[in-house]
DNA sequence: TTGGATGATTGTTC
DNA sequence: GAACAATCATCCAA
């Protein structure tokens, strides 16, 4: 710890430059101080010292007391209370001291340029960045809740109890940012509490020992980087318990929910009133999204899967066909009556009057069967028909769809 | 508990 | 980029 205050003894390098301490005026005698202060651990007798009054012995004499002082530590807790009392009073005690500081300061101030070169720590950066981007450190602001449900909603919409989980989210988040906040008073309260402890120490041990403002300083830098290792410790597991919460929030979102009975049957009416084109078009994918409350994508989804379930068991979706189909025919009907109602969905920017496309007005693959119109009593062989028409269109691909979409066109 | 239904995801094709 | 096909994961009625 004193390391750099050895040269400083008589059988040191510096020795010879007496650091200034040979031509100091309070130094020259010695006479002063109690022979029981100068006891010699290697047994050497002081008094033998005394005797001489040359400078070479009063170099030795300098090297003397600071041995002392180096060994202090080592003597019983009696015998260094006394030795301290000695060395306080004697007379050459001020000018040691003020060596000691000038020389600890150099060091103090070599070891502090050292610590202001370091840079910050990237790793505290982009805890502080994530922190503050999430609405944890900073001011409050919800921001990090918004941009989890942005983020969530962006892929898939907001589904209709979303507003329930978006205020879980924000509680939860909430609930860690108090924590977070907490937690790290705490800490700067410990903090603090402990750099006056030891300032306190500190300024007590300067009686008896020299220590510079700057070392204190250094000292309190010491324990502010200790300090901010544990804050740096607390923020990453804030950070660990924000991602698990964004994560968990982002999962619930994923789950799968049925569609209400009303969006199934309104995605159903249109799929089977358009058997033999079920491909909505994007205004129509929109229209059935805001009847359905689902997105487009969720529409597209829909169509999708219905279009390679129903392929793959026509059988199986026979009688639903019907009663779609029945449905439609009814609808048709009461649409004939009032014309304002064309359809069992509603109005739309897709007409389902034209459910005629299904069963009442197909237009005919090779266009040589004009279409015809069909009551409410729709056979399962004619819906079948269709059915089969829809299959044959599957399987021969979407060349067919497309030949059949210019032909519509023309 | 289980198996079918169903919404979502992923890879492939055109 | 849209649609298909396979698959996954979850829901839900029996």
């Amino acid at each position: 710890m004193l390391q750099p205050q050895q040269p400083i003894t008589g059988n040191g390098p510096n020795a010879s430059r007496g650091v200034g301490l040979s031509t100091h005026a309070g130094m020259h005698p010695l006479n002063s101080v109690h022979p029981s202060s100068l006891h010699r651990p290697d047994g050497i007798d002081p008094a033998g010292l005394e005797a001489t009054e040359n400078g070479h012995d009063n170099r030795r004499d300098i090297g003397d007391i600071l041995h002392q002082i180096m060994t202090i530590t080592d003597q019983s807790l009696d015998e260094a209370q006394a030795k301290k009392h000695a060395l306080n009073c004697h007379r050459m005690k001020p000018a040691l001291f003020s060596v000691l500081c000038e020389i600890k300061e150099k060091t103090g101030l070599s070891m502090r340029n050292v610590q202001e070169e370091e840079p910050p720590d990237p790793q505290l950066v982009r805890l502080d960045n994530m922190l503050l981007a999430e609405g944890v450190a900073g001011p409050e602001k919800g921001g990090g809740a918004a941009a989890a449900v942005s983020a969530a909603t962006s892929s898939g919409g907001m589904s209709p109890d979303s507003s329930l989980e978006h205020s879980d989210y924000k509680s939860k988040l909430s609930q860690i940012r108090n924590i977070y906040h907490t937690e790290l008073e705490k800490y700067e309260q410990a903090c603090s509490e402990f750099t006056t402890h030891v300032m306190n120490l500190l300024r007590e041990q300067s009686r008896t020992r020299p220590v510079s403002p700057r070392e204190i300083e250094r000292m309190v830098a010491i324990i502010h980087r200790k300090f901010s290792s544990i804050q740096t410790q607390l923020k990453q597991s804030t950070c660990e318990a924000v991602m698990i919460l964004r994560s968990r929030f982002l999962d619930a979102r994923r789950k799968r929910r049925n569609f209400s009975k009303q969006a199934t049957e309104v995605l159903n009416e249109y799929f089977y009133s358009h058997l033999s084109n079920p491909y909505p078009s994007e205004e129509a994918k929109e229209e059935l999204a805001k009847q359905c409350s689902i997105t487009v994508s969720q529409v597209s989804n829909w169509f999708g899967n219905k279009r390679i379930r129903y392929k793959k068991n026509i059988g199986k979706y026979q009688e639903e066909a019907n009663l779609y189909a029945m449905k439609t025919a009814l609808g048709a009907t009461q649409s004939e009556d009032s014309p304002h109602t064309p359809n069992s969905t509603g109005s739309g920017s897709f007409s389902l009057s034209g459910s005629a496309d299904c069963f009442l007005g197909v237009p005919p693959m090779n266009g040589d069967q004009p279409p015809y119109h069909m009551g409410a009593q729709v056979s399962a062989a004619q819906s079948l028909d269709t059915q089969s028409r829809f299959s044959e269109r599957l399987y021969s691909g979407r060349e067919s769809r497309l030949k059949e979409e210019v032909g519509e066109g023309m």
